[in-house]
DNA sequence: ATACCTGCAAAGTCTTTGCCTTAGG
DNA sequence: CCTAAGGCAAAGACTTTGCAGGTAT
């Protein structure tokens, strides 16, 4: 669908207002470059321009991006909420072991879209997405 | 599958060795009514027996019936977990309002069963299980 | 110059842990 | 009786809010 390169989505960004600081720059690096989704807290972790940043103001970012519809907040099953990039969500499913808490991206194709429509009839509800997650134990943890 | 009357469900609780306590009861009861996940909070303000109930003993015991398989905690994009009756999840998928928060269960078919011996084998983890959740705006909150 | 963004401090919510008492089998 | 479960207190993890000063446009 849409384009996913930092610089396209600074400009979505910025159409929308917000402003192109070095802390939202290193987030869509990093968004871009990730294909699972990722915590706060591993954002700090593998970037050094967003663990200089002071951890409100990560949080503020993400809140930002989701209002503009660039990334998505999910719910996987550890305390620390995760986000990725929405278009991301859209076509991929992940992988999450319930031991380490490791969460993988699965390539295998996004059969649900159609499922939706129903849902949407059958439910009312509108502005549908989905979230599919498998969970199992890992071959690393499998193995102990 | 497996049976899901609370009397059954207590029946493997003993073999697992937890006491069929009050409380026990009255959480099995609750989730056997009830087919949308819920969180601690909800389960107090549901039932008599679990308002007066510690908060901390419904986490303990949730954690039970967790490591029992019996429910599932879910990563629902609240603040709080929810917890199923892990049966329930296996058959069953759900309606998010992004707006106000309800859960509502869908009754179309589960047809993801079939990919997870596709993932198993893509991904080599085991002991798979999925989490299909849909999010959206609800009629009620469309409305506003 | 203006509006947005950041950092710091503090509060809020959800969850976990420890210890002692209570009660189920 | 023995051991799991409950209650209470406190700590811990994650997130949100308020405000003053800094920065992108």
């Amino acid at each position: 669908m849409s384009v996913r390169t930092p610089d396209a989505l600074i400009s979505t960004c910025r159409e929308n207002g917000l402003r192109a600081t070095k802390s939202l720059r290193a987030i869509l690096d990093l968004l871009c470059e990730n294909d699972a989704p990722l915590s706060i807290q591993q954002c700090a972790e593998q970037s050094t321009e967003l663990a200089a940043a002071d951890t409100v103001t990560l949080y503020r970012l993400f809140e930002r991006l989701e209002g503009v519809g660039i990334v998505r907040r999910i719910g996987l099953h550890e305390r620390a909420a995760h986000y990725v990039l929405a278009d991301a969500l859209r076509h991929r499913h992940f992988v999450c072991c319930t031991r380490c808490g490791k969460v993988e991206p699965l390539d295998h194709h996004c059969t649900i879209g159609h499922l939706e429509e129903h849902v949407a009839e059958d439910s009312g509800y509108t502005n549908l997405y989905h979230e599919l997650v498998f969970y199992g134990v890992c071959p690393a943890c499998g193995r102990n």
